[in-house]
DNA sequence: CGCGATCTGTCACTTGGTGACATGATAGTC
DNA sequence: GACTATCATGTCACCAAGTGACAGATCGCG
């Protein structure tokens, strides 16, 4: 066996408490969700939910791939001539349609978008999310960036995301998010290279 | 009296307690410090403190105009011509040399950069800030943006302000951060009007 | 001066989160 | 199949952020 079955189980807890948390936080909201609930609800105590989750926001973003390990994969897979604003285009409407091919994530991102509290965990996850995706934009060989720009770059990328989320939210979840986000890597574009000021 | 003295009074009251929270936050940490130092520390009593701020957090943005009272109203006040993403710059530009003048603010802006629960804070409040300004450049005359432009308009802007901070940061503070923004707006471009796909 | 609104302290309580300890289950070894 | 070290869990005690309720002090204002 390549991991042990201890992984696996764990893994498998894991998997049920954020389910079961999602569920609760949608049907009840977020706030009058207590930590004992979830805990009960997956047949356990409060103290161990917090072996698995250091807190209670973090529940939520354990099946989505913030920590963008795939992501950083996909940047340095692109074609070599490729510039870096198509790179995230490109990378970006992939992200958002695998995630959005799963029901259960479908639904972890609704509730994140409407809750507050979980907007700005998921800003924190970004923040370092944003800067390996920085990196990443600068180990692409071919291309010579300073850091300001590749900042510049991610910042603007993660800019035209959250407008899409926005108006998605404003079209009551009926907007066409692809063709959102490729509209919004249209209108915005970043100089790869400074220029005088 | 145009304000009662009662108001007046309550300000100083935030004012000072604002003043003691950045000074406990900056020398011993946000973590570190409870809300009963601080309450102890100006001279009150914990559920004191909480009747003038809603929380630990709130205290830290009591100097900072970042709900956009003057923000939206340099918006409106920009001459008519003047394209949506260079009213953008001007304003910013303005905005960030007046906060930076205050050495108490500037503090408070290190202290927020530097603290993760803080920068979560401060993203929250940039939300409402961020509607209020997309709402602000839709009202300008002569323009005439649908409302994910705007929001375009509006992140890619708090994009380069991002990128600037982290590029400050790097530098120890000892960058240009006006000339930052500068440069950052000259790299980024938004399309006032939709393009195809 | 006196009335009513506001501010304050105190107490009790809920909830998120953590450390310490004991106990029970289990994986791998002999 | 028994043994042991490891890991997961429950229990208990604790701290800090908030919140509601009540009582008394204070103070603006007519």
């Amino acid at each position: 066996m390549k991991e042990g079955l201890r992984e696996r189980t764990r893994r498998a807890v894991r998997a049920e408490l954020a389910k079961v948390a999602v569920d609760l936080f949608t049907r009840q909201g977020f706030d009058e969700t207590t930590v004992e609930d979830i805990a009960r609800a997956a047949g356990m105590t409060k103290r161990s939910f917090f072996r698995y989750f250091p807190t209670k926001e973090d529940v939520v973003f354990d099946g989505i791939d913030l920590t963008g390990e795939s992501v950083v994969a996909d940047i340095a897979a692109r074609p070599a001539g490729e510039g870096p604003w198509e790179c995230l285009h490109q990378v970006l409407q992939a992200w958002q349609e695998e995630v959005h091919a799963s029901e259960q994530a479908l639904a972890t991102i609704r509730l994140i978008e409407a809750t507050p509290a979980l907007a700005g965990r998921l800003h924190q996850r970004r923040t370092e999310w944003r800067r390996r995706v920085s990196d990443a934009l600068r180990d692409r060989p071919g291309t010579d960036l300073d850091p300001y720009t590749a900042d510049l770059l991610t910042n603007a990328a993660t800019a035209v995301l959250d407008a899409v989320s926005s108006q998605w939210a404003r079209s009551d979840g009926n907007a066409d998010r692809p063709a959102l986000l490729d509209q919004g890597f249209n209108q915005v574009h970043v100089d790869p290279s400074p220029r005088q000021v």
